[in-house]
DNA sequence: CTTGATAAGTAGATTCGCTACATGTTGCCT
DNA sequence: AGGCAACATGTAGCGAATCTACTTATCAAG
């Protein structure tokens, strides 16, 4: 998978692994590899700088803790976010009836 | 629909567009808002320069024509778009079932 | 005591879609 | 006759986000 076709897409991917319960940066960079089946394994260069702009921009909160003398950074969804991720998840269907109305896949 | 959604995307879409007929930039652009149902009106900013991108890897080759007074540049696709164009198919794919695997649309 | 997994970060390059601008033709409307 | 919308193509430069490569640190296993 190539690296832009991301580009827009993985803020409301990480908002969503978040949704229901608060991840910190290394688990949510699991969460993704998993419920991405191996596809999305982002470097941490793209994941961390990506989560600092989500919380900047209002849609996380973080705090930090410390579990076996490892310090972590949980992240939670704000109200803001939650209604972030509702527009993203809806935006996505759009963005995709574009796509496949372009594509027609149906007709390789 | 975000700017850069598309980013990735939008070499297939071309392609796709001039994979039955050749076509000049402008009925590229007019195939791609129709096809999209009015969502993708691209400036030609964006798409005069993927054209030429695209002609420059190869995937595009170009004629020049006049009709009724204007100049037009009709692009078809290379049997190496072709190939670029199935592959491209594929990827859409993959990328749709990585972000609805991580989405989960379906339990917002 | 070295390696791999856990954990978080920064600096800098690259890429590509965007805005804004530039140029010219045809045909319709008033 | 004048003007505007549609047709047609292009460039220059900006901005944002993802990437590569690097840094730091702890813990467990071998």
């Amino acid at each position: 998978m190539k690296a832009d076709a991301l580009r827009g897409h993985l803020d409301p991917m990480i908002l969503a692994v978040v949704e229901h319960e608060p991840l910190h940066g290394y688990a949510i960079m699991e969460a993704l590899l998993e419920r991405s089946g191996g596809e999305l394994d982002l470097p941490t260069g793209t994941l961390y700088p990506a989560l600092r702009r989500l919380e900047r921009a209002g849609y996380l909160a973080s705090e930090w803790s410390t579990v076996g003398g490892r310090k972590r950074r949980t992240y939670q969804l704000t109200s803001a976010g939650q209604k972030m991720l509702a527009s993203g998840k809806q935006e996505w269907l759009t963005f995709r009836a574009v796509v496949e109305g372009v594509l027609r896949p149906g007709q390789a």
